[in-house]
RNA sequence: GGAGAGGUGGCAGAGUGGUCGAAUGCGUCUGACUCGAAAUCAGAUUUACGGGCAACCGUAACGGGGGUUCGAAUCCCUCCCUCUCCGCCA
């Protein structure tokens, strides 16, 4: 959500920014609705003043043993005069908040203005591995090695839906306990968290109303399964104003992501790249708003850091306007090498949401030297994709007989096993 | 799932229809006293929105929403949450 006032007394600004991020939101309206909202509330004060005066008159003057009944059908009709405003305010109330939900942040000044194709290299970390023969995809390799089963998923449950086995298994719980440890070392604090949230969580962090239909929902229950563990720690602080001194706050989860994929149909069908259940490991900070830029760098940094230890080829890309999501001003994909794919495939994405979910959800804090509660910057990042990271690893440390090499700092979490071979 | 209790300011805790944005205590801040501190005394201490250059003024908020009333923290309905007991359960 973006500060109305802000929104009225820079509309010129605002209208090309959302034009960028190719925002169907119509401003004009927002504006309207903006202003008769105030108008209304302005002349419904007025009366409210009026009514208050006489109603504290009232009980003055029945202390005091007078009738007062002469007075009451008077009071009467203010009072639904009232009433009926407030009635049309709350319609425009309601009407505004459906579109103010609806509008994106504005993206950064730093960031390419454009769609898809405007994205851009920041830069890339270490070189794709030749290989002197033909890489298989991960799908071929995990069956083969009989640690991935997408078979035995189907009939579980369905399309997108995957199984490890054995030292796959193994390796995915490696995989997130060294993502863990590597974040813990850099003053992320680790929260079990809920996997299940209400609505009020799904539209905080940006992904309710306009993405709805992406969610899956218990309906009985009125739950909704996160897609992302952003959702549970951007709602930790909801209604709060944190304390002087608490910040910067930062949080990390493991969770599963559970993700409908409407409408993707057709698209990355086979492997792991995209899955209805997936498992990530979520870094999440609250900062004071001059300094979430840095943190955004930071952010960038631990989830590349983890690639740069797992010796997995990545490069960072900062998303144009049109590109980046929604709830952020600037986003940052890491992008592993694939090489089955010749290509690198999204594996992080770090944003800065700066105000954006703090004001959603009422979130502040207050300085050193005193002053307002001023509204926190918050941002996450994925640190990172944990199956992404495993057929990278398949993939990237794939042999010409089959085989997979574990990377070395995943040894010591994989009981000392240094590679894994096809069973005989 | 059944029975009961409760949700009030940063915290504790009064308030059961009228001057209550809300007693009191604690905390915090400022001033006085002091060489300094403690203690003591005096004062201050919510937020959001709107109007105004400003001083300031208005409106709203006592878990959320709705209702009754001239007037609701207080009465009614409903939802949510917390706690206690019973049952069930990893």
């Amino acid at each position: 959500m973006l500060d109305p006032r802000y929104v009225r007394e820079h509309e010129a600004e605002v209208r090309k920014a959302l034009e960028n991020c190719k925002s169907k939101v119509d401003l004009s309206l927002y504006l309207d609705l903006e202003r008769r909202r105030r108008d209304l509330t302005i002349s419904v004060d007025k009366r409210k003043e009026r009514l208050n005066k006489a109603s504290e008159e009232m009980g003055r003057m029945k202390k005091e043993g007078q009738d007062i009944s002469a007075y009451q059908a008077k009071l009467k009709e203010l009072s639904d005069e009232i009433k009926q405003m407030d009635n049309e305010i709350a319609a425009v109330e309601k009407d505004f908040r459906d579109i103010e939900l609806q509008v994106c942040n504005l993206p950064d000044a730093s960031v390419p203005v454009g769609g898809e194709d405007k994205n851009q290299e920041v830069r890339k970390v270490g070189e794709p591995k030749k290989f002197d023969f033909k890489p298989k995809s991960h799908d071929e390799l995990g069956a083969a090695l009989g640690i991935l089963d997408f078979e035995k998923a189907a009939k579980v449950s369905g399309a997108r839906f995957f199984t490890l086995w054995g030292l796959g298994a193994k390796l995915e719980r490696a995989l997130i306990n060294f993502m863990l440890d590597q974040h813990t070392q850099n003053g992320y604090q680790e929260i079990v968290v809920p996997h299940l949230v209400n609505y009020q969580s799904m539209e905080m962090s940006g992904q309710f109303p306009k993405f709805i239909e992406q969610a899956f929902a218990m309906k009985e229950d009125n739950y909704y399964l996160i897609p992302t563990a952003e959702v549970s720690l951007a709602n930790l602080h909801r209604g709060e104003t944190l304390p002087t001194g608490s910040l910067p706050k930062k949080y990390m989860a493991y969770t599963p992501c559970y993700r409908r994929e409407a409408g993707t149909y057709g698209k990355d069908t086979k492997g792991l790249i995209r899955l209805h259940q997936f498992n990530k490991v979520e870094m999440f900070q609250f900062v004071e708003p001059e300094k979430s830029m840095a943190a955004l760098d930071e952010l960038v940094n631990s989830a590349g850091n983890i690639l740069s230890l797992l010796g997995l080829p990545y490069r960072v890309v900062v998303l144009a306007t049109g590109d980046k999501s929604f709830s952020s001003v600037k986003t940052f994909d890491l992008e592993v090498w694939v090489p089955s794919q010749n290509t690198y495939r999204e594996i992080s994405s770090c944003s800065n949401c700066t105000d954006f979910q703090a004001r959603r959800g009422g979130i502040k804090f207050k300085r050193e030297g005193g002053g307002k509660p001023e509204l926190v910057h918050t941002l996450n990042g994925s640190g990172l994709a944990v199956g992404r990271t495993w057929l990278a690893i398949l993939e990237n440390y794939q042999q010409a007989d089959g085989s997979v090499v574990i990377p070395e700092v995943l040894r010591p979490y994989m009981g000392g096993l240094d590679v894994i071979r096809p069973v005989k």
